[in-house]
DNA sequence: GATGAATGAGACTTCATTCAT
DNA sequence: TATGAATGAAGTCTCATTCAT
């Protein structure tokens, strides 16, 4: 199974079709295991307890320990940028956008949400991703060449219209996908325990990063 | 060992200090396959191979793997935020910066140039952050308590001034850090592979970070 | 089901009687499986691959593993003798043949061509003759017991007549046999790949065991 | 370690040099357990219990499962044939022998001693060799591009001579191995069991194959 | 009769760690 | 101090077999 089937995956998969119940139990469990120690220390033994299930019955249904890994991690792979890969992005776009800013908000508002919706997995995505050249190269692959040249079309328009800072789309975008991302690896990962408020710190940040992004 | 030895060892250890040659064979090639594959995934064995010592040797030296994770992670640790925790703090900064962007921009430049003297450390140490409470106490407990209220006591008087935007303090430290977490783990975790424009990029990130927290 | 029934189910099976289509193609996939990897490193899994079934087919048919592998083995193992428990053999060798040579000629001929006909089955059978403590002594008392008394009888008249050496009956069928099951060894085990001039190496085999075995 | 190696390192294993204690203990057990039941059949936990010696010993001295067994085979393989890959086999020869007699006579009884002295891996050998194509293939480049062309090199004379029968050498070192391993085969694996007068056996297998060549 | 999900025992192998030398 | 053989617990994975559908 390589990444390709994963995503193709993604549409029968995690999606209660085709699932026995105890496979749907391993893959829970796998998540919650992974999340909290990682892949590489977590066993399968620890998964089959926690799912209820034989070890055994594991591997029924992924060959490896690194096929269930993918199997949960592809799939949100593919939903985490999906809306940003629809054939008439740009049409959809102009549509419902009049500002950057309401753009942006959009944006990071929808995908915020679904990342709070699958925690564990973007969690275990990006501590993974450092580790499995695969999964890094289709990210890349995906995220470069088709994300980043879909939103570059939406920017360039702006700088344009003089409403956004002129320096290079990519840099604009990554440094609002930084802005996000140190957000939620300060929340999740450095400071899981803290407390905080999650709306006002999401629109302070989002106020930054429009400040930081806009013409005077 | 925990972590205030750890912390106290910053001062005898990783300085050619007591340390044999094998000692700092060793820690090198830790070094090496702990960024590689992570700390779970490394072997003791793999690390004595690459370290040209005898396994055993390694036992002799840390009493576990993970005191060897700590030897390798605590120091640097200790030497990212060292420049933060000074006495003098205040009376040194009035001394050199006049300006927020002064501050921003000389604070930035160093810690990146440390960041990537030190690189593969600093990878394991992010990696390693997740999994080990008592890495993630000590790091929460030394940078909330101490360095965030110092930049805290930098950051205020410029908002009075009305240099700056009005949000917490707080919230700018964050939206800062992030934005340069962020540009690493682009740069040296997803996209290790692709070229770039090192010098600009930060000066870019520089730029946005300025002017999200600049008061128009 | 012990040795005897599985003789005695030489009869049914084996010869399309009452046999399912699956149960065919499970037990060709078998001996193709077995004949390939020996039976130890052969799984039920692979074999029901390759017959096209599903695994739990196999044991509807087949009680365990073992059970498969002598619903395969015994009946060659009879037939393979089978020519020479008749009922009335000295009659029938007296009516055929006047010379040792002849005799000798036509049974490893009829044997010979036996045995290419069923060669992956024989080839099983021989592998794990050795691992079966059941299968050879079926074989050796079968054989033993019954054959080689049988042979005795045919080659003892020819000892009296002059025409054969002077040595033990059981000798020289052992050397023939041997020089039979050597020539196999090295057609089918040793050098499967090497090509040869099948008939020629024949003639030549029986030519010095029937020269080996005729006095001066 | 590729069959070369092991080849070579029959000059240094099975030699009680540079071997353990528990190494040596190991090779032993492995050896018996793999003649009883056949490599496939055959646990590294039993060859460990049996060798007084933990699961883990066994990897540390034999990188895996197979290791162990061309570690135990290629040595015997190496010195089966090492008597007919001398460098001055003809002189060797014409010193020792006048007859092709003495010779045949001579060469079987050297290497049915042997083969007696280590039954249990020749056992093993002949029982592998149809599952490991390396093995095999080793043994035929061996056997046939060297031993066979040395022997050639001693039979055609004595068919020049009018000793020995005009067929292809070939066919009659053939002839003369099968009659050798047909015995063996017969005596240790199809009847081991069986009682016999070996000495008288072999004499008269020798004398059979003697005949059987020999031009009248 | 046929299926294939499920099992759990046990296979091979790795690994951190100990200890005699 | 340094070694590396030895350990045994634990890891991933395979397999013959069962059983509900």
């Amino acid at each position: 199974m390589d990444v390709n089937n994963w995503v193709d995956d993604f549409f029968n998969l995690m999606d209660e079709e085709k699932m026995t119940e105890k496979q749907k139990k391993i893959l829970l469990a796998s998540i919650e295991v992974f999340a909290e120690k990682g892949y590489a220390a977590s066993s399968t033994s620890e998964i089959a307890k926690k799912a209820g299930v034989a070890e055994g019955t594991i591997f029924r249904h992924y060959k490896t320990k690194k096929d269930l890994l993918m199997s949960i991690v592809a799939p949100v792979m593919a939903k985490l940028i999906a809306p940003l890969l629809i054939k008439d992005f740009q049409k959809v776009f102009k549509q419902n956008f009049q500002s950057y800013e309401e753009f942006v908000r959009a944006l990071l508002l929808n995908r915020l949400t679904f990342i709070k919706e699958h925690l564990s997995v973007v969690k275990i995505l990006l501590q993974e991703i450092p580790f499995h050249p695969e999964l890094r190269q289709h990210f890349s692959e995906t995220v470069m060449e088709q994300v980043v040249s879909r939103i570059e079309s939406v920017i360039i328009p702006f700088q344009e219209k003089g409403e956004i800072i002129d320096l290079p789309p990519k840099s604009i975008i990554r440094f609002t996908a930084s802005s996000i991302i140190g957000l939620l690896f300060g929340k999740f990962i450095l400071f899981p325990e803290s407390e905080w408020d999650e709306v006002q710190a999401i629109e302070e940040t989002i106020q930054m990063i429009l400040h930081g992004v806009e013409k005077k």
